[in-house]
DNA sequence: ATGGCGTGTGAAACACGA
């Protein structure tokens, strides 16, 4: 069984690719980031069309996340947000599917370590440790899904001495990336992939995605009673190649039966 | 040093991303 996360930049804009997508890999669980439409906007007949279920936190113009679950799958016990933060933004949505808790999550991207948009991210950062933390104590078979906006390690990172200390790398961000691995979760990339410059995101501009100069900011991270079963996690190049790309690409993982 | 591209809003120029 394969759980994905794509940031799509657009659900809009990137549909044809999603579905596309989804008939040639015929994931079964997909997570979607950046959905950019509002909730009456999302395309479910679509989605439907092709043998997928769905829930949706949708925003206008900004953030906006989706789980879709290919049919016979199902969708349960769906909750949009953070329980006890209240926050304008919609990016975290969850569900369990065929037993496991599926968490997806847009982080806050931060701007820049001086933006008071870098606050509010490290603010939401401990309100998701708590969420998740949480839900662990309910649900031992937990995944977490999604845009992190934080790069681990400096072998996630094209340029590491260029970035460092900078947003997405700083040491803050970081910490609180190790904070959620030692609630008992694993990079699941990691398990199986110990390169350098293994990247899910490039800038648009300046043929970055050409020249390999990205950031690895996409993850999934795998609870420890799941681990067990977990079997590959790759990252999918390819829909970055075609034509008006979103910017990230999928990242998935396969889990044993 | 800055912005370089792409998307949304709304109908030009700006906000935002990372």
């Amino acid at each position: 069984m394969r759980f994905a996360t794509w940031n799509v930049n657009s659900l809009k804009v990137r549909l044809p690719q999603v579905l596309q997508w989804l008939a040639d890999t015929q994931t079964e669980v997909l997570c979607l980031q950046e959905l950019k439409i509002d909730q009456p906007s999302f395309p479910l007949a679509e989605l439907e069309a092709a043998g997928y279920r769905a829930a949706w936190f949708g925003q206008k113009t900004y953030n906006g996340v989706a789980i879709l679950v290919r049919q016979p799958f199902s969708l349960d016990d769906v909750v949009c947000g953070m329980p006890d933060y209240d926050d304008e933004q919609r990016r975290v949505i969850a569900a369990t599917v065929n037993g496991i808790r599926v968490i997806c999550a847009y982080f806050v991207n931060g701007e820049a370590v001086d933006s008071p948009k870098y606050q509010y991210k490290l603010t939401w950062l401990a309100q998701l440790e708590r969420y998740i933390a949480s839900e662990l104590q309910q649900h031992s078979q937990l995944l977490l899904l999604g845009d992190y906006n934080i790069a681990p390690d400096d072998k996630d990172v094209c340029d590491p001495d260029g970035w460092r200390g900078k947003v997405l790398c700083s040491a803050p961000e970081r910490e609180a990336f190790q904070r959620l691995i030692a609630l008992g979760l694993s990079d699941s990339f990691r398990l199986f992939n110990q390169e350098w410059r293994q990247f899910t995101w490039w800038d648009y501009r300046a043929l970055m995605f050409r020249r390999n100069m990205g950031m690895r900011i996409d993850h999934i991270l795998i609870s420890d009673a799941l681990k067990p079963r977990a079997i590959a996690c790759e990252i999918d190049k390819a829909p970055r190649k075609l034509l008006r790309p979103s910017d990230h690409v999928p990242v998935t993982l396969t889990l044993a039966d």
